[in-house]
DNA sequence: CAATGCCTTACAGATATCTGTAAGGCATTG
DNA sequence: CAATGCCTTACAGATATCTGTAAGGCATTG
C-alpha cells in the first residue's frame, strides 16, 4: 500500500504511537519520523533528488516553538512547501484542529488526502484513513462537519490588520495614523468605521470588544 | 518503583505511547488505561475497596467532550475528587497546559508529584519523573518556569462577570442593569468604571477591548 | 459618454467609554 | 467615638465609538 511513510509531528507520545502502528498494523518499515516541519522537508527534498520519493506524508498542524528557529513553523507552511515540490504526495494530516473553515483548506487548496482529529480514536482512524487512502479515496474523521465552513466570510489584509491592532487597544484614529504612514488605502477613519461595522453584521457582534473576542476564540485573529 | 499504575488520557496515541513507555522502560505489567475521567475514577474507587488501591495516576488536564455525559470533565476535577479519597496517592500530570498559574495551582492545592508538559521529549520526561518520584522528589518540566505564576492578580466574581459580559457585546449600562435585576452589589456604572479600570492597569491594557482580547489569549475567560 | 455600482471620505449626532473628583457608607483601630 | 482606610456612588468632562447621510472618485457596462 505505502511504501515510504514520512512523519511530522512534534509530540513524542504522538509520533512514536503512529510509527508504532504504521509497524504492527499495516507492516510499513521504510518510516521516518521528525519533530520539526524544517527537518520533514529536507528528508522529502533529498529524497526527491535521490529517486527514493516518499509516497505517505503523515503530518501535525502546530509545532511547539523553542529556541531552534524554524522557517516552517506549521502543518501548512510545510504542506504548502510540499506540494511546490512534490504536487502528487499523498498527505494524511493529523491534529487537534477541530475548526471546519480551516480543515476544509487543507483539501480546497492544498488537496491532503485524508484528515484524522486526534482523540479517543485517532490511532484506529489513522489506519481506516490509510486503508481509505490506498483504495483512492479520501478520509475525513467523522466527528468533524464542513458544513458550516461553506459561505466563510473571507477577511482580507486591511481586516485583519484593523483587528489585530483593535486587539492591541489601539484607537481607530491610531490605526487609521498608522495605515497611512505605511502608505496603504484606505486609511480614513470613515472607512475603517466601515469596515469593522460591516464586520459586525458578518459576525454578528455588537461592538468591537465582542468582535475581537468572537474572533479571537475562534482562531482567526 | 510502582506496582499498579492508572493512566486518564483521552488522546490514543499519547494513551497507548504512555501504556508502552511504562512496560518497556520501566517494566511496570499491571496498568489500566482509561480514555474518560469517569471511568478511571471508577477504576480508582474499586481498587480501593478491594484492598489493591493504585500506587500511580497519569492524567491528562483536558478531555474532549462527545455525546457520553460525564460527572468528571477535567483532570482537575479528577484530582479533585482522587485527592479525596486517596490523598497519598502519586499523581503525574501530563498535558499541553503551559500556564505557570494553572500548573503552580496543581502543585499547591493538590500536591501533585509531577507535571510533564506534552512535547517533543514528554515520554523521556516521563520516565524521568516516575524516577524522581521513586526518589521521593517531585519533577516539573524544564521549560515551565513558575516564578511569572507569583503575585497573580486574583480576578474574583464581579471581576469574571463584568468580563464576560464585555467579551459578550454588552455596554456597562446593561452590565449595571444585569447586576441590579439579579440583586447583586456593586451595581453602578461607577463601581463597574473603577474595577475595569483597575483591570487595565493590572494586566496593562488600554481600553476594554485589549482587556478582554488579552484575558481570552491567556485563558481566564 | 451617460448610467450604474462600489468604495472612500467627510461630517454630524447620539451614545459609550474612560478618567478624575468629591461625598457618603461602613468596618477597623486606637 | 474620632480617625483611618477602603469601597460605592454620583457627577462632570474629554474622547472614542457607532450609525447614518451625502458627495466625489473610479471602474464597468451598454
Amino acid at each position: 500500500m505505502f511504501q515510504k511513510v514520512l512523519i511530522a509531528e512534534d509530540f513524542q507520545g504522538d509520533n512514536k504511537s503512529i510509527v508504532h502502528t504504521l509497524k504492527s498494523e499495516l507492516n510499513i518499515t521504510e518510516i521516518q519520523e521528525e519533530y520539526y516541519c524544517d527537518k520533514a522537508f529536507n528528508r522529502l527534498i533529498a529524497a526527491l533528488n535521490n529517486q527514493e520519493a516518499y509516497d505517505l506524508l503523515i503530518t501535525d498542524l502546530s509545532f511547539k516553538e523553542n529556541h531552534i528557529p524554524q522557517k516552517l513553523t506549521s502543518g501548512f507552511a510545510l504542506i504548502n512547501a510540499t506540494r511546490k515540490v512534490q504536487p502528487d504526495l499523498r498527505i494524511i494530516v493529523n491534529s487537534m484542529e477541530e475548526n471546519p473553515v480551516k480543515i476544509k483548506s487543507l483539501f480546497d487548496t492544498y488537496h491532503i488526502n485524508a484528515y484524522v482529529c486526534k482523540g479517543r480514536q485517532s490511532l484506529d482512524e489513522l489506519v481506516k484513513a490509510m486503508h481509505e487512502i490506498g483504495s483512492g479515496n479520501s478520509y475525513l474523521s467523522p466527528q468533524i462537519d464542513l458544513k458550516p465552513a461553506k459561505n466563510v466570510f473571507e477577511l482580507d489584509e486591511l481586516d485583519l490588520f484593523i483587528l489585530k491592532n483593535l486587539s492591541e487597544g489601539l484607537s481607530k484614529k491610531e490605526i487609521c495614523y498608522k495605515l497611512k504612514k505605511k502608505d496603504l488605502r484606505p486609511n480614513s477613519e470613515s472607512a475603517i468605521d466601515k469596515r469593522v461595522s460591516n464586520l459586525f453584521a458578518e459576525f454578528g457582534a455588537k461592538n468591537s470588544t465582542e468582535l475581537v473576542a468572537k474572533l479571537i476564540r475562534e482562531g482567526v485573529i
